[in-house]
DNA sequence: CAGAATCCCTATTGATACTG
DNA sequence: CAGTATCAATAGGGATTCTG
């Protein structure tokens, strides 16, 4: 009997980091020096997403160690997410998607008449 | 208000033709030379998977352009499957993974005590 | 062998209201 | 501002059966 492989395959390991619906979105935006504030990542989401949704998908990567969480205690609230150093490794990753992606899209633009 | 960006952006694009369970793993293992049969690549899966969701995996991926599906309208039947140009242009996002995801996991062991 | 069809079940997402 | 809690809606996956 198969046994789970999360944990030592690379391949099912990365799927289950990126499983989520915008994983790769968020990684790729925090991808920068600046730290960002919890509803300033909402506002620049390429798509519409409630922050029910974000709050998940950051809960998932923080725990998997994939981002970092500061919480400055102030009222107002002030919280800021970046990447960990693990996280920053995945640069690499992003920045190959973010080529192939492109290639991608032409690809689909030029072969589909819709 | 925002629109999809499927298709627009590289980065929810790739998120989208990845975000099947399965994927990854399905696009590394067709990732060689030899074109691979359906029982053959079921077989060849880390973990366990019903031919039932693999059957869908492979429709999604071959829908998205991604594979390519042979029949050879054979009895007993013989189809085989294989990357296609896009699919295999794919190969570098891979690689990075799989360097990736080793990092990850030497991380997370050396960071986990359980 | 390589599925399709079906049903069921769970995980994930979305919507809404509430909070310090 | 940055959430949490709750519930409803949905999609995706798994199990089983059937087929030529």
């Amino acid at each position: 009997m198969k046994k789970n492989l999360y944990g030592k395959c690379p391949y099912v390991t990365a799927q289950k980091v990126l499983y989520g619906k915008w994983t790769i979105v968020i990684l790729h935006l925090l991808n920068n020096d600046e730290p960002i504030r919890f509803n300033e990542l909402q506002r620049m989401m390429p798509e519409e997403m409630t922050h029910t949704t974000l709050s998940r998908q950051l809960k998932y990567l923080e725990k998997e160690k994939m981002i970092i969480r500061k919480d400055y205690g102030e009222i107002p609230p002030r919280v800021e997410y970046s990447l960990s150093e693990i996280g920053k490794s995945f640069k690499t990753v992003l920045d190959e998607i973010e080529k192939w992606g492109t290639d991608y899209i032409n690809f689909m633009n030029v072969n589909n008449a819709e």
